[in-house]
DNA sequence: CCGGGTGTTGACAACGCTGTCAGCGCCCGC
DNA sequence: GCGGGCGCTGACAGCGTTGTCAACACCCGG
């Protein structure tokens, strides 16, 4: 039975017109008691809900907002998007999720489809370079970009101190007296890990520390292979002494090729949390990119442009603080 | 300039009607090479994107599925969500995402939500156990469940051995010549936890060895209470040589406590694979209870659904294999 | 007793799209 | 030359909802 009853199929049941119905379902005071009681008892008898795709023609606004990350199954996302979905929840407000597979062919399709749903509203953290064809593509849809795409003017941003807070972790490596610092990440076509690299670089330049090709590894931004990017530094006839990681996925290999070769006595700090990272043997030292504040302070935005909020565009930048726990701040080995 | 263009603006600019217009942007072939040309110009020129809202009114089905988890931030919903994503990104439909953190009337809400979205099918992976209201709810929506629910009759549903591959899991640690063995999990509240609890039963049983209550802990399905269920058991004056942790969420916290205390001569097998769980030392001996074949077996019956296949419903049972890393080989430590 | 205000209700159109069906021109065969 | 058929196109209705506006009953004061 897909047939759902209508406001006709009501109106009929309760003997007035469609028009009262409407009334009475979206709360209108204007109905005198009697008539919403029969109007309500009707509804109940034929278990009928609105139509949601017909309100929003109607009303020429949705009822869900969109979603674009790299992958759900990241956990750094996923907890992103359980916060949006739970703040928007409480909005009477659903989430379509879109991942992109870290493809900006691939996120431009996902932002044109969400923004054909007619979504309310995007979350979009973007990839590449070139996040023009969001103008276009949203056509006045309000949308925030998170955690990247700062460079596009005109739209609300939540970023974090991507340079700074790498560079601070890297000092704090220095302060514990290393001076072969590894990094590793993706290259650098995300701008986040480009910034990152810079910060690192930047903590180098200001402890007087020559930069090492052998030890500034991109490329490996996923498990597997900052695995094997940590083990071939440990190969090298001059192995670093510390290791920065620029994203918690990568940090993941690192931490599991260190284990498995018994090298738990390299210094290692992460940027972002991972599972596990405190429980490990050493602990693992980190730069708390926490996903929480960052979600929450990308849903007060939007919440602030559905209300019609016509505030000029923020950038929203969060400060992020080192989290002490023991691989950061271990002396550099004797080799 | 929220203003799309519409059918008209096409029209009027190609100078044909809407019907031609809408045939064109459906591909319809019964429309002459020129006049769709200029069709394609006309729709290039304004940008116009069809109007998904009205397109599903007028066809009656939506283009987006619901999919109901527990929560996004669990690696494991995580996974099988961006998996389901991942292929109806395929068949051009969109995924709503709906927590239930839980709550079975929270459950009920978002199910409820989701079908006056007009969602074209659900996904539920259910709480509790009455889901007799789904069939109220969704009308006729194709529903596919997942991992629980399989007493409601009448859909398809895709589950895992809880209860055979928990014995499994409990026999492999009573061969390496553990008797003392703990349960940690959830309260029999989710029919999965009651099923993997009943499996450690059996296996202790078909060992000869009696339960003792004091090594079965609910209410500890989290990774905080997990932890601490764990050095409770560890002060115990006998204290178990083994333990079994029902889900991943809580061998988090099993292993937190195991490495903090310095007892990770203790035995773990875990129900489901957590991250690093293959780095740690010992690293942790699993039932595989790997989100994606679970996934791509509900996406398979949605679909065949949505293609209007009226075989009878059917409960999918997917095998669990254990996964040997160390941590469930270890022999019983002298005390 | 009547005019105007107030409060409740209903008829109708429109949101943007597609299905139905009719119209129109053209070609072909008789 | 003409009727029938075919191929292309357009007018119109309707999906289920809500906004607009009009209608109607009722009450009150003059």
């Amino acid at each position: 039975m897909s047939g759902r009853a209508t406001v006709y199929d009501v109106a009929r049941v309760a003997g007035v017109s469609i028009k009262t119905v409407s009334r009475v379902v979206n709360g209108s005071d204007q109905v005198t008691d009697p008539t919403r009681q029969r109007v309500l008892d009707a509804v109940a008898q034929l278990a009928y809900v609105r139509n949601a795709v017909a309100h929003s023609l109607r009303t020429g606004s949705g009822d869900a907002i969109g979603v674009v990350v790299d992958s759900i199954a990241d956990s750094f996302f996923a907890t992103l998007v359980s916060v949006i979905e739970e703040r928007m929840l409480a909005e009477g407000i659903s989430v379509l999720i879109a991942s992109t597979g870290r493809s900006a062919a691939r996120e431009r399709g996902q932002v044109v489809r969400l923004a054909q749903q007619h979504v309310r509203a995007l979350l979009i953290a973007p990839i590449g370079d070139d996040h023009s064809y969001i103008r276009d593509a949203t056509a006045g849809v309000p949308v925030v970009l998170i955690d990247r795409g700062w460079e596009l003017p005109g739209y609300d941003t939540v970023v974090v101190q991507d340079r700074h807070a790498s560079r601070a972790a890297v000092d704090h490596l220095v302060t514990f007296g290393h001076r072969r610092i590894a990094f590793i990440g993706d290259n650098g076509f995300l701008s986040t890990i480009a910034e990152r690299r810079l910060g690192y670089l930047d903590a180098l330049a200001a402890a007087g520390i020559d930069p090492d090709d052998l030890l500034l590894r991109t490329g490996c931004g996923e498990t597997d292979t900052a695995a094997a990017a940590t083990m071939a530094l440990l190969a090298l006839p001059d192995p670093p002494t510390a290791i920065f990681s620029s994203n918690p996925r990568a940090s993941l290999g690192v931490v599991r090729a260190l284990h498995q070769g018994r090298r738990t006595d390299i210094a290692l700090v992460s940027f972002g949390d991972f599972a596990l990272a405190d429980s490990l043997e050493p602990a693992v030292t980190i730069v708390d990119q926490d996903p929480t504040p960052i979600a929450e302070a990308a849903v007060d935005r939007l919440l602030a442009r559905l209300a019609g909020g016509a505030d000029p565009p923020a950038d929203i930048v969060l400060n992020l603080q080192i989290v002490p726990r023991g691989s950061g701040e271990l002396q550099p080995c004797n080799q």
